[in-house]
DNA sequence: TCCCCTATATATAACCA
DNA sequence: TTGGTTATATATAGGGG
């Protein structure tokens, strides 16, 4: 659809190829905008350029998982370089002060000091390595911290699991001892919940397991 | 690009908006090719009926992380009961089961390939930086992957915790009403293990409320 | 890079089978 | 529901700032 027909093959010449690739690409996102309004339907476009930038468009109307999916990916890859400056800004309002807040904070402030620095043109590669590496290191930090909460988390829910079954198994023992039947067997006409008798031993740790595999 | 022009909202009549729906469909997954032909670049589309069904284009070439993010959402979804009867309008899917291994496996290969080739002088720095994205996509997959399957055990845990909880509850007024006791006073010489009674019904979710600073 | 222009190629709305 | 047909609306290739 322009002056001559195309083939469809890879455009050998890079600039055109470039032109190409910013012109298609807008269209491609703006029929899927059409096409999630015209027909009320969920619709994600992620295109990749061969330099690695994300360009998506996700319904934004769409609750289901599909934009969450996407958003937990476009969030790792923005927060590669870019993006990630908004996120550390809020978790410096967070109280729960510990290095990472700190170092975020600092980093914060370095990154207004290189952005808003009259300059800004005077910055050499070596100061943009140095910045990039201290947002990976942010990175890094960040995620270690959530992983840790994440496994306090499985941890202490465990305990409480743990604790909850032991005091039910007494309950239970109790009810047994007070209606003189043995504990192993429990009548329904007791009112007993035993939904959970199937799964209430299965091993909920398996996801763990593996873990270590992924680090 | 019809007969006349059309306001962009949502098409009312039902029979319309379907048949718009399948030629605008096909419309934006061709495009979508031609634009991963074209520019040589990595283009995913998802599109959801509102029945639930998932049509979807990626182009094959993509070694990179695209394909396992919906083969992961295919699985999430298969997992969530949804009807994810992907009618792939064009892929060959390979065997879902483990997505990481196969890409991890993958990914030595080329870098194998990259590395142990006769060719390692003639690469250039373009080779690298497409090898560098693999790695960086994998090590994304891999958290990202990390981060779901410790939500899954939280999520499992806290929904175990719960019902736990409420046979015990039960278990608790069974107890009260045999011995004739309100349920509100347990005597600790029932051998009923009120270690909890305290923490019981603190909020364990609480850890889980910083994480989407963390991200 | 990015925007504008314009001739053409494509996509598609309405209709019909 | 599907699949053509056709008149029009859009997208975009090539070219110029």
């Amino acid at each position: 659809m322009g002056r001559r027909k195309i083939e469809m093959k890879r455009i050998e010449d890079k600039s055109s190829r470039q032109v190409t690739f910013s012109k298609r690409r807008s269209g491609l996102i703006k029929k899927a905008r059409e096409l999630s309004i015209l027909c009320d339907v969920d619709v994600a476009v992620l295109v990749f350029s061969n330099r690695g930038r994300l360009y998506e468009f996700v319904n934004s109307s769409s609750s289901s998982s599909l934009s969450q999916i996407l958003k937990r990916y476009q969030d790792s890859t923005a927060a590669d370089g870019k993006a990630s400056i908004a996120a550390v800004e809020t978790e410096q309002s967070s109280p729960s002060s510990c290095a990472e807040v700190q170092t975020c904070g600092e980093l914060v402030k370095s990154v207004e000091r290189y952005l808003e620095g009259p300059e800004l043109e005077n910055l050499r590669l070596e100061d943009f390595m140095r910045l990039e590496r201290q947002l990976a290191d942010a990175l890094v930090q960040t995620r270690t911290r959530k992983t840790q909460l994440m496994l306090e988390s499985i941890g202490t829910l465990s305990e409480q699991e743990k604790l909850l079954k032991q005091e039910n198994e007494q309950l239970k023992d109790e009810v047994a001892n007070l209606i003189g039947i043995p504990k192993s067997r429990n009548h329904k006409d007791l009112g007993v919940n035993n939904l959970m008798e199937v799964d209430a031993d299965r091993q909920y740790s398996q996801p763990l397991r593996t873990l270590p595999l992924l680090r």
